[in-house]
RNA sequence: GCGGGCGUGGCGGAAUUGGCAGACGCGCCGGACUUAGGAUCCGGUGGUUACCCGUGCAGGUUCAAGUCCUGUCGCCCGCACCA
């Protein structure tokens, strides 16, 4: 039979349509399941092949579930804000608005053409004023609580573009796009205080089904961690308070170092004797871009501050205070107490400096290495910690400072402040106004949307300022508070805003008056399955549980966490092994492939491909054998006249039922695949098959290859769709065996397998293995010193 | 440097979590049907071959190790002077 997928993939697609098949119920009291794949940013490349594996994988998860009774929410939508787009409506003089209708056009018709069962209608798209609206609306609660806040920032400005660049877009320390030096140019930003909620991102976690390297990197970003804050008196007066985890080797705080930033350097320069040295050194510093700063890491550099010291508290002696740039000013206090005994980066800096290091944690030799294992040690040189172990000195230290009045105990994070505003136009606008008199003020929600207005120019202005900033009438405007003069901010939010909560609009996608109702929410929320990459880990992933923890702080969400469970797909590669990509010219088009083979024989070999996790090479050759699957299923029609079964067919089938049920919850869609494969490869030895077995694999084979599918259950008489039909359910009697062939092994070594009734006792078992012939004969003339006995599994006879 | 992951046939990958290593597919070899086949169907396919050897490498635990432990080599991805 010619399969004639381009045909079968149209008609049903057709009838999916008309049927609104895929449309998440609006009835609230049926069991519900919200299964979400990350919604793309609609390039003007359009699809390429590592879009569907996730969209794909979630589909047949999408599709079981539905069958299964559930009531399914399986969105989509765009993310559509963004750099490239902005790039290109510059570079040919479109309007962005129209490049973003182009493309999401171009993606909904690749996506539509794949056969995945999306609610399209939910579809949403970030650059919408209605949904942007709610963005906005977030921000504006955000300032509210104090959570939006402007600071001075340096950011990266394109001397050449004269665009401010994300630091994505700095390659090597130049313009990713023309080459020239990237300066950093102090603005002032809009800030999000994420750090606010570090904690609870962390705590957050416990319980949540996220795959480990997700929590982890998570965790590891925000980067908690104990320590304690000590003050250190200094000659000029001042003290200079640091930010330690080892307070226990206070004692062998031999120097201290502050970041060239510090102003300390600013408050003493009269002091400082060397203050023309420590100037320039700062300075030296202040030009380095971040680039070079992280290249260079390798060599200490420092100046001391000439003519003041500072006081070791513990042994009140007077020790030097240098300037360096490997001590940040953003983290901790901008200033440490340097331990080089005991700290990998305060040793390299006293060797090269010439500085005391004093070992007061003995385990280690400090003649070679800083001694930095915290389990092993224990305090010496050290006064009234002398004997303890480090964990048992740190307490006693902090005891000693607090009681001193000197220090306490401090926790610090990693993570930083969330920097909000870009110098661009084609993002949301920033809902507020800066009043001379009242200063920032939010826009009054009832005026939103603030649109963005339209421009002569996408071009940055010359200053890096953003387009808005020249539209003078659309900047000048009355301040809601007073009625005076004010000025709208010209900053847009990043392309991370809209996809900060787009899965609670979703739940509720038309609304105009919040960003989806309360009943909505707490019927859909929280999302069961998230999967998408891993490069989102540490951002998107992050701003939207602290987004939606925010929500469910002022009691918009119902739930303290957006996702249940967060998995994350493997990539597919080029052909050559390497990432897919332009330049390399190993990118394969999905368009290509459903035109030579159907979408359903695309969609099966993205499944079929590998572990899902994992990150697979592309190869055009292995296709051919998942259409030659399709084409023997399809073929199967031929066979099932409804005839009688056999029992071997039967009790396989059951077993399949099984398997692809349990492979799709545990996403081991490979060897579901596999399965479905073997089985259609046992239906063609055993010759027949019913139509009521056929029809039950139709509906295994569903969710992978739904097109298909339908034609099968079509041609065998049923009605209906198979799409939305009851997901085939086992007896679990039938997939057990009365009788297994069980492996025999003499001293570890395969000898036999012998057939055994499934009930059999160990006794019995053993009787008729020994009846077995080359059993019997192995062990002959041998002792049996051991016999093992492992029921289904295996027998293992051990002899001498 | 720190964190995470991975090393299994010619290739992509399986292995019920300690129980017959190589499921399933690609490729390859042989056969059938064909004017023909880069279509389809059937059979074979880790290496050697009466024995044995095989999951990057070297040890260990165990009746039994791809799986657990110790050491080691190689690759990939994050983060990167966070005190």
């Amino acid at each position: 039979m010619h399969y004639d997928y381009a045909n079968i993939e149209k008609k049903w697609q057709q009838r999916w349509d008309e049927a609104n098949a895929f449309e998440a119920k609006q009835d609230f009291t049926l069991p519900k399941y919200f299964p979400l794949v990350e919604f793309p940013y609609p390039s003007g490349q359009g699809l390429h092949v590592g879009h569907p594996r996730p969209y794909t994988a979630l589909d047949i998860v999408s599709r079981k579930k539905r069958m299964q009774g559930y009531n399914v929410l399986y969105p989509m939508g765009w993310d559509a804000f963004g750099l490239p787009t902005e790039n290109y409506a510059i570079k040919n003089k479109i309007h962005p608005k129209i490049v973003t209708e182009r493309n999401v056009a171009r993606f909904k018709s690749q996506l539509k053409a794949l056969g995945l069962s999306f609610d399209w209608s939910r579809e949403i798209n970030t650059t919408d004023p209605s949904y942007y609206k709610w963005t906005q609306w977030i921000f504006i609660q955000l300032f509210k609580a104090g959570l939006a806040y402007k600071k001075e920032m340096a950011v990266n400005f394109c001397t050449s573009c004269k665009v401010v660049l994300a630091n994505e877009e700095v390659v090597g320390g130049v313009c990713e796009r023309c080459g020239s030096a990237v300066i950093r140019k102090v603005k002032s930003q809009w800030m999000l205080k994420i750090t606010e909620y570090a904690d609870k991102l962390i705590s957050g976690l416990d319980g949540l089904d996220f795959i480990d390297r997700v929590k982890t990197q998570q965790i590891n970003w925000i980067g908690k961690s104990n320590g304690a804050e000590i003050d250190f008196a200094t000659t000029t007066g001042d003290t200079l308070r640091v930010y330690t985890t080892r307070c226990d080797t206070l004692f062998g705080a031999t120097y201290m170092v502050i970041a060239p930033e510090h102003v300390f350097v600013e408050k003493n320069r009269d002091k400082i004797s060397n203050i023309a040295e420590v100037e320039e050194y700062k300075a030296a510093a202040a030009r380095k871009s971040d680039f070079e700063r992280t290249e260079l890491v390798k060599e200490k550099t420092g100046v001391q501050l000439i003519g003041v010291n500072a006081i070791n508290p513990a042994t009140g002696k007077e020790i030097p205070i240098f300037v360096s740039d490997y001590v940040l000013a953003g983290y901790g206090t901008g200033a440490i107490m340097a331990v080089p005994a005991h700290d990998e980066r305060d040793f390299d800096f006293a060797k090269k400096f010439g500085l005391p290091i004093i070992e007061v944690v003995a385990g280690g030799n400090v003649e070679e290495a800083a001694f930095t294992d915290v389990a092993t040690g224990t305090l010496i040189n050290s006064g009234f910690l002398n004997g303890l172990e480090v964990e048992a000195a740190k307490a006693a230290m902090i005891k000693f400072l607090e009681e001193k009045g000197i220090g306490t105990a401090r926790v610090n994070y990693k993570l930083r402040d969330w920097v909000f505003s870009r110098q661009r136009y084609w993002g949301e606008p920033i809902p507020v106004v800066n009043c001379e008199k009242c200063g920032w003020v939010t826009v009054p929600e009832e005026e939103l949307p603030l649109e963005l207005p339209d421009v002569e120019s996408y071009e940055p202005t010359e200053n890096g300022e953003s387009p808005l900033s020249l539209m003078t009438d659309w900047v000048k405007c009355k301040c809601p508070v007073c009625g005076g003069a004010a000025e709208r901010e010209t900053d847009t939010m990043p392309q991370w805003a809209g996809s900060s909560w787009y899965f609670l609009r979703y739940c509720d996608p038309h609304n105009d008056k919040e960003l989806a109702s309360a009943e909505a929410l707490k019927y859909w929320m929280p999302v069961d399955w998230y999967n998408g990459g891993m490069e989102h880990t540490t951002l998107h992933l992050l701003y939207s549980r602290f987004w939606s923890k925010f929500l469910y702080d002022i009691d918009v969400v119902p739930v303290p966490e957006p996702y249940l469970k967060r998995t994350s797909h493997g990539m597919i590669l080029g052909e050559n092994g390497e990432k897919m990509s332009k330049s390399r010219g190993n990118v394969v088009n999905p368009d290509d492939i459903i035109r030579d083979y159907g979408a359903d024989t695309m969609r099966l070999y993205e499944m079929f491909i590998g572990d899902f996790e994992q990150a697979a090479p592309w190869n055009p050759q292995s296709i051919k054998g998942c259409k030659r699957f399709l084409e023997r299923f399809l073929n199967l029609t031929e066979m099932a006249a409804g005839e009688g079964s056999t029992p071997e067919l039967e009790k396989h089938i059951h077993k399949l039922i099984k398997k692809v049920s349990s492979d799709i919850d545990q996403m081991k869609f490979n060897t579901a695949i596999a399965a479905m494969m073997a089985t259609v490869n046992t239906v063609y030895e055993v010759g027949k098959i019913t139509k009521d077995e056929l029809a039950t694999l139709a509906r295994l084979l569903s969710p992978f290859a739904p097109h298909i599918a339908e034609e099968v259950y079509e041609m065998l008489g049923f009605s209906g769709l198979v799409s939305i039909a009851k997901w085939p359910e086992y007896d679990e009697s039938k997939t057990v065996d009365s009788t297994i062939d069980m492996p025999v092994q003499i001293n570890g070594k395969v000898r036999s397998v012998v057939s055994i009734p499934a009930a059999a006792d160990k006794d019995a078992i053993l009787a008729l293995v020994k009846a077995d012939e080359k059993i019997a004969a192995a062990i002959a003339d041998k002792t049996i010193v051991k016999e093992i006995v492992v029921p289904g599994k295996i027998i293992n006879i051990v002899v001498k």
